[in-house]
DNA sequence: TCTGGGGTCCTAGGACCC
DNA sequence: TCTGGGGTCCTAGGACCC
């Protein structure tokens, strides 16, 4: 028999602080999203305190005054290194192993029945030992399909006597389970479907496990068809979500402060696509559309607003900077408008080809191979000296429009001057 | 003052074809 | 009153995930 796993960190970003600064465990603390804007991760003191994820930090400040709740800014260097810390012990034990977001992963057993001392136990081996490595807490839920996996480790999170793993290994369990198991929580429903279900009557995963497939087709497309199979036992999720190369890849983190001018915009624009296409030869990749967008602070009640997107198809795929640049330049020339506060600029590649597999044009220009040759040398060189050390000169040296990030962590792992010393 | 970023999949509807 | 039928492709937008 087979069964899937799903290890989830807990708490990931503060989890990871808290690997290296034992202070703040027992403390509220969070975890903020770029620019200092929303809550994206809590520790249970915090969620005690009715810290809401996603929510705005100017809505809290008075809560994080009076409890004296510890706030960090994103720190995606040590939260990335940490994500592969974890990783890296989790698949000394499990063959199948599909990392699925930074702080997820599904994993497989095929036959769990040589196991000794059984599933269960084995997991919360794992789990002791990624805990002694990194210090950081997961839960594994255990299941015949992801979705019932999933479930598990919400179960497994919430009952302090799973020991952080729960296994639904009898049909009995599950539906005991799903009947308890409010739909909201269910990977797959969110907010809209939370409510369109709930106006039907439909408060538990067990009933929405029995509900006419027609009726869940109509109601939620396939994807509430395949839901509703998972929860009663029948895989219709591939645990190979990790795709060969994505299908977009998007740049385009808000500024600091409202920006005005064509040429800090243009700064931004060209270090986003820097950043892009970076991020497209490290998988291999090479894109045939970009796109650019603007636009202003939608939050913004005085006006005026403007949005702008605009595309183009490249004569054939690209990684390099220099060259989808050439493309992107007129792009945020023809959506650019004077007078307004824009908040952000954002670059998005699509189309996108593993090199080897490139199409070869019979009527179009073939690329220029310096191309290639220039990209592969910057990254070299980057890579040995830091993040655009060499740059093109379009990305600029203002920088005035960068992210605001005001209660920075150190990185403990990447950075020489950040490590811990012990005295 | 202050409201994230980066992805995926699916559907409806329009344009177009014969 | 009544205006074919059966396709494909593309795009915008909605829903979801972490």
């Amino acid at each position: 028999m087979r069964v899937i796993g799903i290890a989830d960190a807990n708490n990931f970003y503060v989890s990871c602080l808290r690997s290296f600064n034992p202070k703040l465990i027992g403390q509220p603390v969070i975890a903020l999203s770029n620019n200092d804007g929303c809550v994206v991760a809590r520790s249970n003191e915090a969620k005690k305190l009715g810290i809401k994820m996603g929510q705005p930090l100017y809505q809290i400040q008075k809560k994080v005054a009076d409890y004296n709740v510890q706030v960090f800014s994103s720190n995606y260097e040590l939260f990335g290194d940490m994500s592969r810390r974890v990783f890296g012990t989790m698949q000394r034990f499990v063959g199948e192993f599909f990392p699925y977001s930074v702080d997820e992963a599904f994993f497989a057993f095929d036959s769990y029945e040589h196991i000794d001392p059984g599933v269960e136990e084995f997991c919360r081996f794992i789990r002791q030992t990624v805990d002694q490595w990194t210090r950081i807490p997961i839960s594994i839920g255990l299941a015949e399909t992801m979705t019932l996996a999933k479930v598990a480790n919400k179960w497994a999170k919430s009952h302090p006597e799973c020991q952080g793993v729960f296994w639904l290994d009898t049909p009995e369990k599950r539906d005991e389970i799903l009947d308890q198991f409010p739909i909201e929580d269910l990977w797959g429903v969110g907010r809209q479907y939370q409510e369109r279900l709930k106006r039907h009557g439909i408060k538990t995963a067990l009933q929405l496990s029995r509900m006419p497939h027609d009726w869940i087709q109509q109601f939620m497309t396939v994807e509430g068809l395949r839901l509703i199979y998972e929860l009663q036992g029948i895989p219709c999720r591939s645990l190979d979500t990790e795709p060969l190369h994505k299908k977009s890849i998007c740049v385009a983190p808000s500024f600091g402060r409202k920006v005005t001018q064509y040429s800090t915009v243009y700064e931004a624009m060209a270090t986003y696509l820097a950043r892009a296409a970076e991020k497209l030869r490290r998988h291999g990749s090479a894109a045939g559309v970009v796109t650019v967008f603007l636009h202003t602070n939608r939050f913004d009640r005085i006006g005026p607003h403007h949005y702008g997107s605009q595309s183009v198809a490249l004569p054939h795929p690209s990684s390099s900077t220099t060259e989808l640049l050439n493309y992107a330049e007129p792009l945020l020339k023809a959506i650019w408008r004077d007078g307004y506060d824009f908040q952000k600029v954002g670059v998005i590649l699509n189309e996108i080809v593993p090199v080897e597999h490139q199409q070869k044009l019979i009527f179009a220009d073939s690329p220029d191979p310096r191309y290639n040759v220039l990209s592969q040398v910057v990254d070299r060189l980057n890579q040995k000296h830091g993040r655009d050390k060499l740059r093109v000169a379009a990305q600029g040296y203002d920088k005035s429009w960068k992210i605001k990030q005001r209660y920075q962590s150190p990185c403990y792992t990447t950075k020489w001057s950040d490590i811990l010393t012990v005295k």
